[in-house]
DNA sequence: GTTTTATCTGAACATTTGTTCAGTTATTCA
DNA sequence: TGAATAACTGAACAAATGTTCAGATAAAAC
């Protein structure tokens, strides 16, 4: 048999994206077959080729789809006029917005070494974009005598990893709330770049 | 033929780790294979096999010989009496150790979804004591009033992760030096958790 | 009601995988 | 010198891999 029942192009294609990011974030790309996500989907693996040319394309296809999501979602953002409220917005809103899509976040930082060196580049640069972002709000803050940092790099790219790190841990059912770690994370990151 | 030339048994052994961890550090333990590990060292990948009983042995034996290696380290770093002067031996000490064998500390952040169950407790068990001793630190210093953070186990998971940030983008040909890296993180700590 | 088309199956393909093991050689021990 | 052993080769194994494609079937178009 074949199609079993109406049209699916335009349901299977998102269902299938869907598998692949659930189990390279839980497996690593390298670890997880065509046909492992094929059954994920009840599909056999042939068919997944028709959604995607093979199996790299299905990785940098997540990769491209998490980073611009994240850099149009920084974008809509609602900022406040001053740097304090800014670096506040935006210590929350990686927070929430990492810990909503984990799965994608996991994938954008593991398997980089999976892409080949066009693909890298490419999501690379939208790295360094969103990193640019905060490197933007410390240096109007060291401006303005409001941050004081020796490095502004190298404080984004250290707020960054900090925050990161509370995808490792963080859990719905846990002790604290969302709200509850925002605060806490951005106590520490006022006053590590405050003056 | 078979043995070129004297005993080899001491020697391929450390090789054979070595090479596995540079390539499971660059590709991933499921991207590379026994074939290209036997390869780097010379050997048919059935030698192999005279030094692990199977791959992922070899991962969990590299694994746990470095998370040992880790908290015999800080062990015998000296402390000194005041808590403040703790913190910063424990951040200058995780920099400097950590950026010696990235290859290292990069497989036992990335890998720990290749581990069986009861080897993942073990190596999870492992990163805990030695979180547990940079929690150890922030409690005393909120209990003399030195430090002030709400959580200290989050704060601890929070400076870790900080700090593991250098290990994306140190390179020793850079702009900075190792001790001035050391040192633009030490303030962002000290700030951080300070009262 | 017939033809066309989108969607999927199922089998096949050449490689590669981890692992085993009988045999071969260089070294060590008696 | 001869026997024993440590260290390795090279071939083999079944299973799994990414990918292709002819054919089957349901839906859509006419």
């Amino acid at each position: 048999m074949a199609r079993t029942q109406g049209s699916h192009s335009d349901i299977t294609g998102p269902r299938i994206r869907a598998a692949a990011q659930e189990l390279f974030a839980r497996h690593g790309f390298a670890a997880v077959s065509m046909r492992q996500i094929a059954s994920h989907v009840g599909l056999q693996a042939g068919a997944l080729y028709n959604y995607t040319s093979d199996k790299q394309s299905l990785l940098v296809e997540l990769m491209q789809a998490h980073m611009e999501d994240l850099l149009t979602a920084w974008a809509a953002e609602p900022k406040p006029g001053d740097v304090m409220g800014c670096l506040e917005a935006f210590v929350r809103f990686h927070i929430r917005y990492n810990l909503q899509r984990s799965d994608a976040v996991f994938i954008a930082y593991m398997e980089l070494r999976n892409l080949t060196p066009d693909n890298f580049r490419q999501i690379e640069a939208h790295r360094r974009a969103y990193e640019d972002q905060l490197e933007g709000v410390l240096k109007d803050g060291v401006e303005q005598g409001v941050f004081d940092v020796p490095d502004t790099k190298i404080a984004a790219l250290a707020v960054i990893a900090m925050l990161n790190g509370v995808l490792t841990w963080y859990r719905d059912s846990g002790r604290l709330s969302l709200v509850e770690v925002e605060t806490i994370y951005w106590d520490m990151v006022r006053k590590a770049v405050g003056v």
